[in-house]
DNA sequence: CTGTATCCGTATAGATACTG
DNA sequence: CAGTATCTATACGGATACAG
């Protein structure tokens, strides 16, 4: 079914996947997705293709480690392509896959969210901890 | 500053903060929020208040010691009330409050891009497996 | 430049037992 | 019913060293 419209697929979705179970792999992917790294990636990476270096700059305080390991794993999971150009030394470009380009909207808008409410949580927080 | 619109939050947001900055405010918000818990609680709390039986019900495997601290969490952050009617036994009903119903659409966008892009992943994975 | 490999402390999450 | 308290395992993340 190429040409599957979006609503049906979500239609197929509701049938066969539910995070709200333990079990369903939908709730291992969400756990994936519902992390950090990912969603600042994914958002440096919503500008355009970049390069690891830049990443690794755009991403302030991230661990080789963890940068790599969050680009693997994007990798794998079809959320980004990897470019290797074997010149010396080697440069590696990341891209956005489409698959990737779909998830990187709500990441933005995650990303934003925690930026534009940041003062109101604060607030929240104060609040509450006087109330304690 | 009442009624500051949306439009201009965001823009002194833009000025005040950065997620991609390590030592910024934002950087741990987004942490916090990203996280499976966080995301099946709000979701599920979109479709009106529940109680914590309900909860606990919903968000199938999730320990007592994990919902509670996530709701914790959520209702110290601002984005929870937390109603407490002294009944026997006593009974606690959570909802959304504005600053939280405006994290939840987000929320629920999340999770349907877990369920509706699962195979595409899984089938990403096998392509990626199979290369190596 | 773009990684890999290893060590290691901490934080996290689950299991279990107990309580108003 | 809605927690709290405690214990434990392990996974996560950071630091460091090294390599193609």
């Amino acid at each position: 079914m190429p040409t599957m419209t979006a609503e049906r697929r979500r239609a197929e979705a509701k049938r066969e996947y539910d995070a709200f179970m333990a079990d369903c792999p939908s709730r291992k992917l969400l756990d994936r997705i519902s992390d950090k790294w990912v969603a600042l990636a994914l958002a440096s990476l919503s500008e355009g293709p970049q390069r690891y270096s830049e990443l690794s700059r755009r991403l302030a305080g991230v661990s080789q480690k963890m940068l790599t390991q969050t680009l693997r794993t994007l990798e794998r999971d079809g959320l980004v392509f990897r470019v290797v150009t074997p010149s010396v030394p080697v440069r590696v470009d990341y891209e956005l896959t489409d698959l990737g380009h779909s998830l990187q909207e709500t990441m933005l808008v995650l990303k934003a969210w925690a930026e534009e409410h940041m003062d109101q949580v604060e607030a929240a927080r104060t609040a509450y901890d006087a109330a304690v």
